[in-house]
DNA sequence: AACTAGGACAACCGCATGGGC
DNA sequence: GGCCCATGCGGTTGTCCTAGT
């Protein structure tokens, strides 16, 4: 395929566009429409390429353009579905009425990108840094294997590692030793971690980045989203993974004590109701903030991206919008979990 | 006041993609 | 099927602005 030449580079502008050059650009624009690009400056009078008007079009002077900052519910949209997109500023454009790729990318780079690595988060994965972490101290924690953290770290959401760090502190408050906790819990649930591994096997890992995704997928097959029944979360490539292996804990988890009836219907939103119930009933010091992490809005609907941002509304400051983000991305290694259990 | 460093954002560059011939 | 062209896209660069010294 033979390679376009941008344009004519003689006697073309380059540069800031002035006031006149946008002027001349939205009345021609106005009148005929876009129409063919290579063509439009020379009938418009203008001494700029066609890509380059396009540019300022689509990027500056399009009425339907959203100037000003971003708001805080644009901003979590963003790292949502950065989240699972990875860099396609198009696409994540495409579900920011106003905003153009070329902003996001900016206001990505510039602000979000920064503060993400500021609080020890990669803005590649959305997952914590192993690089930033006390090593020295991880290394002491009882039956933890460095090479076991780095491998499970690579497949494990974080926040499905302190749900369930959470869940089986928050069950046996009234035993002993915390380590017989979590050991007779693991010996219970351990079906459960089976069944954890063997969706490993058989979709996509946790935190594979969505263009690793794409490219392992069969050409003509779409970026699993969502299952349309199944409640959405932050996470969405583990959505249904995360999903199923919570709902297998609850069915293993007494069912008075949660106020699941046995054999109730466990999809949609009731999983997570029952999860939040154990969550708020515990007295664990870890509280888990189903509300942030599981949204119960389809990704798929633009409009309703933003409602999760109901618990950004009362964020005022940088600080404490940083504090949101870190909480939504924090995880615990509890140091008394075995490991080897969970692989 | 002058200089400098860094941030923010507009614009450019080059490759990819899809459609028409 | 191959070529050409228009357009889309993502990464990078250039430029302006502002705060700090």
């Amino acid at each position: 395929m033979g390679r376009t030449p941008c344009c004519d580079k003689n006697g073309l502008k380059k540069g800031p566009w002035t006031p006149e050059e946008d002027q001349k650009l939205t009345a021609y624009i106005s009148t005929h429409g876009p129409g063919n690009w290579r063509n439009l400056p020379k009938n418009a009078g203008l001494q700029r390429c066609g890509k380059s008007c396009r540019l300022r079009w689509t990027n500056y002077l399009r009425p339907d353009i959203k100037r000003g900052r971003f708001s805080f519910e644009e901003e979590e949209t963003i790292i949502q579905l950065h989240s699972v997109l990875g860099n396609k500023w198009s696409a994540i454009a495409a579900r920011l009425p106003g905003r153009t790729d070329n902003e996001i990318k900016n206001y990505w780079n510039t602000h979000i990108r920064k503060r993400l690595l500021k609080m020890g988060i990669d803005p590649v994965t959305h997952s914590p840094r192993l690089d930033l972490l006390d090593i020295s101290s991880l290394l002491n924690s009882a039956q933890l294997n460095l090479a076991n953290l780095i491998s499970l770290q690579t497949l494990i959401n974080p926040e499905a590692l302190r749900l369930l760090t959470t869940l089986l502190a928050s069950n046996n408050v009234n035993e002993t030793s915390p380590e017989s906790i979590l050991n007779q819990k693991l010996q219970d649930n351990n079906h459960i971690l089976s069944t954890m591994n063997a969706q490993m096997q058989n979709q996509p890992p946790f935190f594979q980045p969505h263009h690793q995704m794409i490219q392992n997928m069969p050409p003509g097959q779409h970026v699993p989203m969502q299952n349309n029944n199944a409640p959405s979360a932050s996470y969405p490539n583990n959505n249904i993974a995360m999903h199923e292996t919570l709902e297998q804990f609850l069915m293993n988890s007494s069912s008075t004590d949660h106020n699941i009836e046995s054999g109730s219907d466990l999809s949609d939103n009731s999983v997570f109701q029952s999860l939040k119930n154990i969550s708020n009933n515990n007295n664990s010091q870890q509280h888990f903030d189903f509300d942030s992490v599981f949204s119960t809005t389809p990704i798929s609907s633009p409009g309703n991206l933003n409602q999760s941002s109901v618990f950004m509304n009362n964020i005022s400051t940088e600080e404490e919008k940083e504090s949101y983000c870190c909480n939504l991305m924090k995880f615990e290694i509890p140091e008394s979990l075995d490991f080897e259990s969970l692989l």
